[in-house]
DNA sequence: TGTTAGCACTCCAACTCCGCGAGTGCTAAA
DNA sequence: TTTAGCACTCGCGGAGTTGGAGTGCTAACA
C-alpha cells in the first residue's frame, strides 16, 4: 500500500512536470528528468501502478498521465521539500512592506494585488479582525435632530462608524451622559465581548444615570453593531483564472469568477479554527465550482493571535511549494508589520 | 447624406435585431421584423447604401451586416425612442431603495450588485465624493506616545479618519489647542476647501496658540490628506463579461477583466465635468482594450450637485435602450435616497 | 421611378476522412 | 528486475466536401 521511493519519485516528477507543462506527462518525458535514471518502460510500469492506486489518472487510454486529486494530496502531505523562497518574490515582498508605514487597510488591501501578482493566480484577503482590540474611546457626534454618529476607536487605532438615532428633543446632557457611560464602562474592554458581557451591565447604569432610557439603549444597541460587522475582503488578481489553461472554458471561469464576486461567499473558503497553513484540494472544498481548484490559506496575527487570514485560489494544478512557500513568507511580513504598526510605526 | 426615414428604420431594425441575437442580420430575417413592409431586395439595396455610409459592415461578403460604431452612434443620437423602463427593472430597484435605510457606503456598494444583475452587464459605482460635504467635528484621539487619529466628521455624517503623529513628548494641553484651533476655523468649511483656503491662516493661528508648532503643523497637513483620498469604486458583475459573446475569446475578457481590477484606471472612464448621461461607443474610449466596449455613464446628485458617477460596461452590442433607462432611474433613485438620507433618514 | 421576384454566385461553418505522432501495454530478452 | 521492441490506441490537425444563408445584379412589374 505504501509507495516505494521510487513511485514517490515519479509521482513528484509528474506532478511538478504537469505543474509546469499543463499537459499529460508520459514516460518518455519523465524519463529526461535528470533525477530519473530508469527507462521509460519501467516508468511506465510504475506508472501503470500509481494509476492502479489512485495517484495518477489517464484522460484516455495511450495519454500520457495526469495527477488525480489523491496524487496532489500525497504529493502536498510527503513529498513537497520545502525549497528557498522564490528569491526575486521574497526582495519584491521585503520591498514592499518597508516601504510601507502606511494606513493597516491600505497595506492589507494592497497585499492581495502583491499575493496575487507573485503567485499568477487570484488572492484572497480577509482584512484583520478587531475581536481582541480594546475599546480606546466612543464618541457621538450629533449631526441633525435626533440623529449623530457614533464613532468607536480601538486601541491600534481602527476606526468604526455606525449612524444612531434617538427622539428629536433628547437633551444634550442626555447625550453627554450617554457617553460617558459608555466611556466608563466600555473603554479596555475587547471588542469581542462588547454586545455578551457588558449589555446587561451597561444597560442598568445607564437606567441610573439617563433619563431618555430607552434612546440610550437604542444607541447601545446600535454601537454594539459594528461588532456584528464581518470582516473586509479583498481580493486580487481574478483576471489571472482565465489565464490557466484548466479555466479557458469560460464556464468553469465563469463560475469561479462569480462566485469570487460575491465576497462573503469566500470567507467560508478559510478554516475557521486553524492557525497554520491550510491546503484544501479539488474536492475538498465543499463548494461544487472548486472542483478543479485548490485552495490554500493561512492566517495572519497580532500579538499572537491570528487576526485574518490569506489565502490563494489556483487550480488543483498550481505550484504547492511555490506558493505555500510565498504564501507564508507573506503571512509572516504581514504579521510583523502589523506588530510594528500597531506598537508604534 | 442625411438619412431617409426608411434607411433609419432598417438600422434600428438592425441594430436591434443585432443586439438580440448577436449575428449578422440578413435581409430576410429583417423582412419578418413587424414594423418593416418591404421585400428583401429593397432591404438588401438600402442595407447596401447603408454600407457604402459606414454605418453597416459585414464580416465578409455574402453574410448579414453588422452595425458599425458610427451606426450606433446614429441610433444613440437620432433613433432611440425613450420607451417605458423595464417594468420589474422599475419594481426591483423601488423596492430595493424603499427597503434600504442604511449607511450609504453599503447601499452605494449593493447598487453596484443590482445595476449588474439588471443589465447583465458589468456595473461601475464611483462613491459620492464628499466635497462639497463641510466639516462637522474634528477630533484627535491619542493612541500611543505620538500617536493619535484623526477623525472628521461632515455635516452629512460621512466619517474619515486618519493616523497622525508628533514628538512623543507633547503635552496633553497642546492636543487640546490644537483640536479646538482646528474646531474652531474648520467647522462649516466645505471638505474640498479645507487645504487650499485654509492653510495659511490655520497655521498663523496655530503659530499664536500653540507650543509645539512644527507639530501642530504635520497633524494639519496629516489631516488635510483625507481631501486627498481617490473616490471608492464599486464594481459589480464582472463575471457577466464572460457571458458576452463577443468575449469568450479569453484574451479580450481577460483584457477588459485586468483593467477593471485596477479600481483607479476606471475612474478616467468617467467624463468630468459633466453631469447628464454620457454614452461612449467603441473607439470613443481612448482606452485600448475597449475598442468594443460601450461605457455609458451618469451621474448620481445631492443638494443639486453631483456627487458620484454610477455607469454600465458592456459590448458596443448592447441593448442602449433599456440600459440608458436604467441607468437613469438608478441615478434618480439614487439621489432622491442620498437626499433623503443626509437629511435625516 | 421605385419595388420586387428570380437567379447565379460567394463564402462560412460543419462534417467527414485520414494520417501522424505521442503514448501505452505486453512480451521476451538481458 | 529492468529494458528493448513492437503492435496497438487514440486524439489532433489539415484537407476535402457539402449545405445553407445571404448577397448583388438584372429584369419585370406597378
Amino acid at each position: 500500500m505504501m509507495l516505494t521511493p521510487r513511485q514517490q519519485l515519479i509521482l513528484s516528477a509528474v506532478i511538478e512536470d504537469y505543474v509546469r507543462m499543463a499537459e499529460p506527462v508520459g514516460s518518455r518525458a519523465l524519463a529526461k528528468h535528470e533525477d530519473i535514471q530508469f527507462s521509460p518502460a519501467t516508468i511506465r510500469n510504475e506508472m501503470a501502478d500509481l494509476e492502479e492506486m489512485g495517484y495518477l489518472t489517464q484522460p484516455h487510454t495511450s495519454s500520457g498521465r495526469i495527477p488525480s486529486q489523491k496524487g496532489y494530496r500525497f504529493y502536498v502531505d510527503n513529498l513537497l521539500r520545502q525549497s528557498q523562497v522564490d528569491r526575486d518574490a521574497g526582495i519584491y515582498l521585503k520591498d514592499f512592506f518597508t516601504k510601507r508605514i502606511d494606513e493597516v487597510e491600505q497595506v492589507v488591501r494592497e497585499i492581495s494585488t502583491v499575493l496575487s501578482s507573485l503567485t499568477k493566480q487570484t488572492a484572497i484577503v480577509l482584512g484583520p479582525n478587531m475581536y481582541t482590540e480594546k475599546v480606546r474611546k466612543i464618541e457621538l457626534i450629533p449631526i441633525g435632530p435626533g440623529r449623530a454618529v457614533a464613532i468607536l476607536v480601538t486601541d491600534t487605532g481602527h476606526v468604526e462608524n455606525v449612524h444612531v438615532h434617538f427622539s428629536e428633543d433628547i437633551r444634550v446632557e442626555d447625550v453627554e451622559a450617554i457617553v460617558n457611560v459608555l466611556n466608563d464602562k466600555l473603554v479596555g474592554v475587547p471588542i469581542s465581548k462588547l454586545r455578551s458581557n457588558l449589555y446587561a451591565e451597561l444597560a442598568e447604569e445607564l437606567a441610573r444615570t439617563v433619563e431618555r432610557f430607552e434612546d440610550a439603549l437604542a444607541v447601545l444597541s446600535e454601537v454594539c453593531q459594528v461588532t456584528d460587522r464581518e470582516e473586509t475582503v479583498y481580493i486580487g488578481g481574478t483576471a489571472n483564472v482565465l489565464s490557466q489553461p484548466e479555466f479557458h472554458d469560460v464556464e468553469k471561469a465563469q463560475s469561479i469568477l462569480s462566485l469570487l464576486e460575491q465576497g462573503g461567499a469566500v470567507t467560508t473558503w478559510f478554516p475557521k479554527d486553524e492557525r497554520g497553513l491550510t491546503v484544501r484540494i479539488g474536492a475538498e472544498n465543499s463548494v461544487g465550482a472548486l472542483q478543479d481548484c485548490t485552495v490554500m490559506t493561512t492566517t495572519y496575527s497580532l500579538y499572537g493571535h491570528p487576526v485574518g487570514h490569506i489565502g490563494v485560489l489556483g487550480p488543483t494544478r498550481m505550484d504547492y511549494n511555490r506558493i505555500m512557500q510565498i504564501l507564508q513568507y507573506t503571512s509572516a511580513a504581514l504579521t510583523e508589520f502589523l506588530t510594528r504598526w500597531s506598537t508604534g510605526n
